[in-house]
DNA sequence: CTGCTAAGTGTGAATCCGACACTAAGTTAG
DNA sequence: CTAACTTAGTGTCGGATTCACACTTAGCAG
């Protein structure tokens, strides 16, 4: 490690897999490039490393001048820094993975992007650069994260029913429970908090809950 | 994300947490630095990417310079970006923790540091940058890894005690636990397989294991 | 040969997990 | 008005896992 470090310096950008639900299914939030390299390709949203900027404050800034919303969970989930993985010059990417609930989108097409779209997750279009491997590892993450319950909330509105939470759960798990179990698992989780509100749809109602 | 990347690069480089067992106490790998900034100081290992290098080919590089052996496991846990952390310049480090097994360190101070060594890791030196953060991180890192046992092989000798993988749990976690219920959760994880060779040390003698 | 020490095993209580079927309360259609 | 439908919500039991407890075993050292 010399003291000067005489190599060239990568570029560094974030990317972030902002996952959604609609109609009861995980979608991602993909934009179809604009410009060379890739034009025409679905990518992951995603932008450079500004002077003096954080890295979380740089996924943070992405995703609001892409969907401007402020995501409710934004963490990171691993960096890719294969040589080569952006044609133009060296990029590490660091890779986030944001929730949003599904009534706060606001979609705006940027610069960079000639359209911006949700897709659901078993219906993908070809991606650019390495972003099917980003993709793939943030949905590991997601899975494992959501064991925890409480990461699902900002999937959801503010108060909504077990049965709601439960929907939420599976399609990010990626398999169906038993709702008795779920809702014992909840329980005794203690993170979430019942309200006296009911929410009255075709039949019985059901009660809404906030996190606790 | 205009096309042509006009922002300065920021200097990107890899940090290394290396833990080893002695004398049944967690210890951790640092080094005295030989220049400014934080001259005299104490900090973890790690250097700059070089060009056309993977992070993670990176951070085994830099591990093996400092310590002339290759790591048994070597994992990313978070990434540190504060502007201003690195009074030079600005620098993003990418933080790794590596185990390795304590007979197998040759520890060689390179041209950056005055001298490596291992310290406990509650006896630590105040140190440079904001290797505390860091190193604070990977702790916890390393305890949510340490739950599914495997990760420890890389701190043992090939073919272990079960008191030896106990101390090992238990060092990592910062906690003790019950002999025999550590026992049964090893027999039902299935991750070590009894071999027919016994260590006479100075009572009973015990069972030598291996990974499965 | 006796005593010390670390290795190794068994057991019972409490708790958690998973599969089962039923009741409750609205809406809607006839 | 009422009957049927559909989703909300609860009880229970058996099996598995967790945790705290105490005892036996085997080699070494004096």
């Amino acid at each position: 490690m010399p003291f000067t470090y005489e190599y060239p310096h990568p570029a560094v950008a974030t990317d972030i897999a902002v996952f959604t639900l609609r109609r009861g299914a995980l979608n991602v939030l993909l934009i179809e490039r604009a410009a060379e390299p890739f034009r025409g390709a679905w990518a992951l949203p995603g932008g450079f490393l500004q002077p003096d900027e954080e890295l979380d404050a740089c996924a943070q800034r992405e995703l609001r001048e892409e969907t401007s919303v402020d995501a409710d969970l934004l963490v990171h989930f691993g960096n890719f820094s294969a040589p080569g993985r952006d044609p133009r010059e060296r990029v590490i990417s660091v890779a986030y993975l944001a929730l949003l609930a599904s009534d706060e989108l606001r979609i705006a097409a940027d610069t960079d992007a000639a359209q911006a779209r949700w897709f659901p997750i078993d219906g993908l279009p070809e991606l650019a650069f390495d972003h099917a491997t980003i993709l793939r590892r943030a949905l590991e993450a997601l899975g494992s994260r959501a064991r925890q319950i409480s990461p699902l909330f900002a999937l959801l509105p503010p108060r909504f029913t077990l049965s709601q939470l439960q929907g939420a759960y599976e399609a990010v798990i990626g398999e169906e429970v038993e709702k008795r179990n779920f809702r014992k698992m909840v329980a005794n989780l203690e993170c979430v908090r019942e309200t006296d509100d009911f929410v009255h749809g075709a039949h019985r109602p059901a009660r809404l809950y906030e996190p606790a």
